[in-house]
DNA sequence: ATTAAACGCGCAAGAACGTGCATGAACCGG
DNA sequence: CCGGTTCATGCACGTTCTTGCGCGTTTAAT
């Protein structure tokens, strides 16, 4: 058995069931533990799954419903959140496109600052409903309802009419080496074009995001101005060489 | 069984039935009663959840905080949208515009029914989250706060590429001889370019609109296909008289 | 007030984990 | 054919995580 079948089969048996057993494998494949959790770091860092306590999980973007996942990890976000709305400033435009972490940061844009927020998420402008002082531009299109956000190409076509200060970039996966991936291409067309028409990118990403790639590619690590993280146990230093202002949030 | 997947299995639950009991949990887990509070101890940590003696409530940001509860007359409304809900067939495509008794009409949609539902209203849209079977439609543009509803040149741009069998109009007054009015331009506006692309107009109007004349005339009386209303104390033969078809909501 | 259930905290056993190191096979240029 | 290198793998060790149990406290209901 060679190491590269065995990770195919590791991938089939995640699609197959949602989750895999480190000991399951291990016995199936004939192999120590080791090995296996080996396997499984290779596969999270390359977005397949999620290692959990005893085996892995299938990674999908909506992985629980749309409320689950706006409250995983609600006090990292919110942190992320507290920095990133810092990084804007009076009178900007801002592209913010859906995402979770995303719609913290809408929840915490301070209200004096009198803002131009584009969204193709419906939670987001909702979010921005009670604040008056900004101004709130959504994008329409075929409405994606396990991702809470409006993709297709008249999404797209109604972004290229704007051009914004600053993108709030929703990544999926982020890693000094690759880049900003995405995990779907409806998504992916969208979140390129918001790309094209900003000039600044600002990027959040939660600790699980963090050092693994997504099957479609978004942009080069250099493109990123400003990457916002929580705590990092990680080695950013490489953000830094690619001339990415990195934040750390408490 | 993971323990990733036992508190996504106690999300699920709470998602259904709104609350848990912890023996209750212990027992179909097969777990002991304090690792079942553990996990609920992290559920409400990550603001899933709100813990109670005996086990854990379901905590809703969205199901208090949207437009849903700020209805006053909500069993009304509720009760309108059960019927008018009747009137929409099997595969068509629907019109629904920004206001309360729409969103309860939306929530109400049957799911079974593959319905296109296209929207200038976020919240409708996202009411629509958890109905993979009808594809939802989002019409983008300037958003107004105050109405939650996106207005605007690009939103009647939008409407005039989309024609729908039914517009569930959300109407500000509705007069027999007068007809269907508007207490805004800006929504008027968008609301004559549906009624203007749609074959079928339903109208589904609480007590307190029956009867009142606003500024901006959307349509003369005739042009009601259908007129939801609660209990009857008051005279719509007038209604029938115009060719329309009045349903009275119990 | 009394009582039984539910709770929180601390502890300990065991499983799972990460890391460093050694082994052996595969590979490669000479 | 051979010496050097790389790579996957397994093992040993210490660490971290999960879980169940005991015990005292709090809660809700009678």
């Amino acid at each position: 058995m060679l190491a590269e079948e065995r990770l195919d089969q590791i991938r089939d048996l995640l699609n197959a069931d949602g989750r895999v057993l480190a000991n399951a494998l291990a016995v199936r494949f004939n192999v120590s533990e080791d090995t296996i959790r080996r396997d499984l770091r290779e596969l999270a860092r390359l977005g397949v799954c999620r290692r959990v306590y005893g085996g892995a999980l299938l990674l999908t973007p909506d992985h629980g419903s749309l409320a689950a996942r706006t409250g995983a990890q609600w006090d990292e976000k919110a942190a992320l959140a507290r920095l990133a709305v810092t990084l804007i400033g009076e009178g900007q435009t801002v592209f913010i496109d859906a995402s979770s972490t995303n719609l913290a940061i809408a929840q915490a844009l301070p209200r004096e600052k009198r803002l131009t927020v584009v969204t193709n998420a419906p939670a987001i402008a909702m979010a921005l409903s009670e604040h008056p002082n900004h101004s709130v531009i959504v994008l329409g299109g075929a409405y994606e309802q396990s991702k809470g956000a409006c993709l297709g190409p008249q999404t797209v076509r109604e972004i290229s009419h704007i051009f914004a200060d600053v993108f709030v970039l929703g990544a999926c996966g982020v890693d000094a080496g690759i880049g900003v991936t995405a995990l779907d291409a409806g998504e992916a067309e969208v979140k390129r074009a918001m790309i094209a028409q900003s000039s600044v990118l600002l990027v959040a990403a939660t600790r699980d995001k963090l050092g693994t790639v997504a099957p479609f590619k978004l942009a080069e690590t250099a493109r990123i101005d400003h990457l916002v993280v929580a705590d990092a146990e990680r080695d950013l230093s490489q953000f830094e060489q690619a001339d990415v202002r990195v934040h750390v949030a408490v």
